[in-house]
DNA sequence: ATTATTTTTTAGGTTAATCTAAACTTTTAT
DNA sequence: ATAAAAGTTTAGATTAACCTAAAAAATAAT
C-alpha cells in the first residue's frame, strides 16, 4: 500500500514525463511537489525500490509498468471524482480540483467501481481530460489546439489543457464550455489573439496563450 | 488545521465519553485507537494544549468546547457520507464504515455543504444514527433496546447500538432494518432469547444480546 | 579544455506519531 | 494499612517526510 505521498510522486512523474514517454528530472519534481530537491531524491530512492520507477543518479526517473498503472489508477479515481462533484454535487469546474486531490487517494475498489456504475461510465472528466478505464487503459482522441486550427472552419471544445481555475473562471465567463461548437472569425496580426464565434451565437476576443490551452477536434 | 490521527482521537474521545458526559480514560482510549498507552498520552498532551480537550494525569481527558464541536462535525461527515454510499452508490449497510472513516476526514466545507443538499438533508445515516446539523446541533430521539420494550406491543425499528459489520448481515439476512415494524411475540426463558414478528409477515428468533444492540420507539 | 554555473546528491537534523522499557500513581485486595 | 496489581506517564528510540548546508557531478561558457 502507498502513502499518500507516494501516490502524489507517482502522479507527478506521470504527468511531467508525458505519460512516461521522457524521463523527469529531479529539479522539476521538487518544483510540481512544492519541495526541495533533496527531498525529491529521497523519496525516488524509495519508489524505486519498490520497482515503481527506475531512479538513475543526475539522469532522471522513468515510470516502471507497476508505478505507470498506479498512476493511473490515481488519476482515474481524480477525474472520476471530479465528474462527480460536476455532475452530481454542482460544483462548477473550477472549484473541483483541490478537494478532488484528497478525494483521490480514498482507497476503495468497490467505491470506484459503484462510483463509476452511478456517474454511468464517463470517458472524460469536467475538462475534457480522459478516465482512464479500471486497467488503466485510456482512450486517446486527437486533438489540437485552437490556435493551430484552421480559421472560418467550424470546431469542437473537447478539453482545457491548463486547468487553473482563474482560466476556467475566465471561460465561462465568456461563455467557453466544453463541446461549445465554435470557429475562428478573425485573426489579429498584432498579439496574435483571435476573435471566435461560439454557438454561431456570440463572438469573443481571447488571447493566443488562451487559444493554446483550448484543445479542439474538427 | 488538525491532522488525520488528530480528528481520530477527538472522534474517538466524544464517543467513549458519551457525548462527553464522562472523562475517558487512556488506557480505553489506547484500545479504540489500536495504541499503546504511551502514545495516547503524547497525543493527549498536544490535543491539550490546542485546547481541544481537558487532560488531567492519571485521571483522563474531557472534551472541551471547540474539541467537541470539531468532533461533531466529523461525525457529521462521516454519517452524511454513509448516507450517501447507501443510498447513491447502493453500498449494504454493513459495507459503508470503513471507507466512511476516510472520506469523513476530506476537508471542504464547500463539499459538505453540497453532499448534504444533494441528499436532502439527511437526518439519520443508514444505522439509524443521528446527524449533527451544521453547527454541531443533533436531534436525540429517546429510543430504548427492544430488549426492553415490552412484548406484544408494536415497535419501530430506529437504530444498531454496534453496528458491527457481521451484526448487520444477519440483521439483513434475517429481515430487519431500520424502520421495520416488530413486536416480540416470545420470551425464552432460558437464554432471554425472543421471538419476534416483522411487519406482521414473518417471525425470527433472535439473542438477548441482538436486542439490546435493536433500538426502537413506541 | 578549463572554469563557472547549474543540478543533483549526500550528510546530518527536525517533526509527528508511533514504539518499548522503566518509573511512577492509583486502585484493589488482603 | 500495607502490599500487590493495575493503570499511567516519562524517557529514549524509530520511521516517514521533510529540511539546510556542503559535496559532487553534469552542463554551459569562455
Amino acid at each position: 500500500m502507498l502513502s499518500y505521498t507516494e501516490e502524489n510522486y507517482l502522479k507527478a512523474i506521470y504527468h511531467l514525463s508525458g505519460a512516461g514517454e521522457r524521463p523527469v528530472l529531479t529539479n522539476e519534481l521538487a518544483e510540481t511537489m512544492q519541495t526541495k530537491p533533496a527531498s525529491v531524491t529521497d523519496m525516488v530512492k524509495k519508489l524505486s525500490a519498490k520497482n515503481l520507477i527506475a531512479y538513475e543518479k543526475y539522469y532522471g526517473v522513468n515510470l516502471l509498468k507497476q508505478g505507470k498503472l498506479q498512476a493511473l489508477q490515481i488519476i482515474r479515481k481524480h477525474r472520476l471524482w471530479e465528474t462527480f462533484l460536476v455532475n452530481k454535487l454542482g460544483f462548477t469546474w473550477d472549484e473541483v480540483h483541490e478537494v478532488a486531490e484528497q478525494l483521490e487517494h480514498i482507497q476503495s475498489g468497490l467505491l470506484i467501481e459503484k462510483l463509476d456504475k452511478f456517474l454511468e461510465y464517463p470517458t472524460v472528466d469536467p475538462h475534457g481530460h480522459p478516465i482512464p478505464d479500471p486497467s488503466g487503459k485510456i482512450k486517446e482522441v486527437k486533438q489540437i489546439p485552437l490556435a493551430d486550427f484552421p480559421a472560418y472552419k467550424k470546431c469542437t471544445i473537447r478539453a482545457v489543457k491548463n486547468g487553473s481555475p482563474s482560466f476556467l473562471q475566465y471561460l465561462s465567463k465568456i461563455g467557453i464550455y466544453i463541446e461549445a461548437s465554435v470557429s475562428i472569425v478573425d485573426k489579429v496580426e498584432f498579439d496574435g489573439s483571435l476573435e471566435v464565434s461560439i454557438d454561431n451565437k456570440k463572438r469573443v476576443f481571447i488571447s493566443r496563450e488562451a487559444a493554446q490551452n483550448l484543445m479542439v477536434t474538427g
